[in-house]
DNA sequence: ACATATTTTTAGATAAGACTAAAAATATAA
DNA sequence: TTATATTTTTAGTCTTATCTAAAAATATGT
């Protein structure tokens, strides 16, 4: 059994790797968490005695087949809670992360079978991102930033890059949702600035907007 | 804020406090929460610095209105989190427990308040104990042990004194439910036992049994 | 290649919340 | 009422998770 911040050391380590191939830093971790390195290194020791991270000095971390299924079941959880405000609690998708930082510490293997099953099986998060699966497993779908997309494509809008509220507030008064269709008008080459077409209205999305929004090309 | 620790303690406190009229002992605290009296009396400096708790030297603790309204609103958060778990996710009565102890530290009250409504705002938990409301304030209803009904009396089984697994799923085996009307058919003066009715069915109860269900008498 | 910068680890300190052992206060009983 | 038992508090230790400061290892640039 895993403390609180042994899990939130972990579910930090699991969200860096899916970014880096490489092994994971003490000042990445430390970075991520706001908590010196030194505290972090005191942590992966204790991480590498549980036998969840591979860890040889200076060289980083790497998480261990256990680790990873360890960690991948905080996360399940964590989008599995952020289905349920949302879905059954009505809280707004900006509402949502830091209640479920609370509740993916909960340890009841029922709870959380019985909490998937109530939504129907889940596949997303509020915020696009994949829920794992009871064994860990993360299926990922192609997606692409907007800011990637040339004139005239178009997708569908499937997820965030940015999950701060400040973000998905802007996306709300702007009108821009999960699901809805997103094609490219035109894109400015001097600021990168995009207008786009969804729900037939025509919007002006700033380079920093469109960086951050994922979508499923069509 | 409070702490978990802290949290535990003030509740403990406050079941104490509902069936004591006078201040809470040390020792008492020490048993129910299977700490020692040292620890005890440390935390207790620590809350009645907190203002949640009157202290004085070896005089026991009484709990102050914020500290009453504190604990109660934990116990709220309890009985809710028990109520989801049987009402929603299917859990059984004697399963609810141990996962509501974790689900009440949960810090949110847009959580609570849209729970509340989910669940369709309701007065009593799982084991038929009160939900308090958002200030804090319990509505005790007049209820009787099994044991102390008469002959030929009858009432509605509205809660249990021991909510033990065993004990609930003793019960669930005899198809005794809260809800039920039992009616006292005889009684043996040699070893307390009952012959009750419930749902057309006589059922031979010892006294033991008798001492744990609440009756609500008719 | 080697001096310098950066990263990581070690050493030692602190606070929370538990413990043991012993002292002090209170309760009980002859 | 006084001796004894019980309860409560104090003093000091331990573990976890954090910190600061300094040392050691690694990386970088000319
Ligand atoms: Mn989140
Ligand atoms: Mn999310
Ligand atoms: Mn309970
Ligand atoms: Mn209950």
């Amino acid at each position: 059994m895993f403390t609180l911040s042994e899990e939130n050391y972990l579910k930090t380590i699991y969200h860096l790797s899916l970014e880096t191939s490489n092994g994971i830093s003490t000042n990445a971790i430390s970075n991520q968490l706001q908590t010196k390195a030194s505290s972090v290194t005191d942590m992966i020791k204790k991480l590498s005695d549980k036998k969840v991270l591979a860890y040889k000095k200076y060289k980083g971390v790497t998480l261990t087949g256990f680790g990873k299924k360890t960690a991948a079941n905080i996360v399940r959880k964590h989008r599995l809670w952020e289905v349920f405000l949302v879905e059954k609690l009505n809280f707004s998708w900006d509402e949502v992360h830091d209640v479920a930082e609370q509740l993916e510490h909960i340890k009841s293997p029922k709870l959380i079978h019985q909490l998937d099953s109530f939504l129907g099986f889940p596949t997303h998060d509020p915020h696009g991102d994949p829920i794992p699966d009871a064994d860990g497993n993360l299926k990922t779908i192609e997606k692409s930033l907007l800011s990637t997309l040339l004139k005239n494509e178009c997708g569908i809008c499937v997820g965030v890059n940015d999950s701060s509220s400040e973000f998905l507030q802007f996306l709300d008064k702007k009108g821009i949702k999960l699901g809805k269709k997103i094609t490219v008008l035109d894109k400015e080459e001097f600021d990168n600035s995009l207008s786009i077409l969804i729900e037939n209205k025509k919007l002006s999305i700033s380079n920093k907007i469109a960086n951050n929004l994922y979508i499923q090309k069509s």
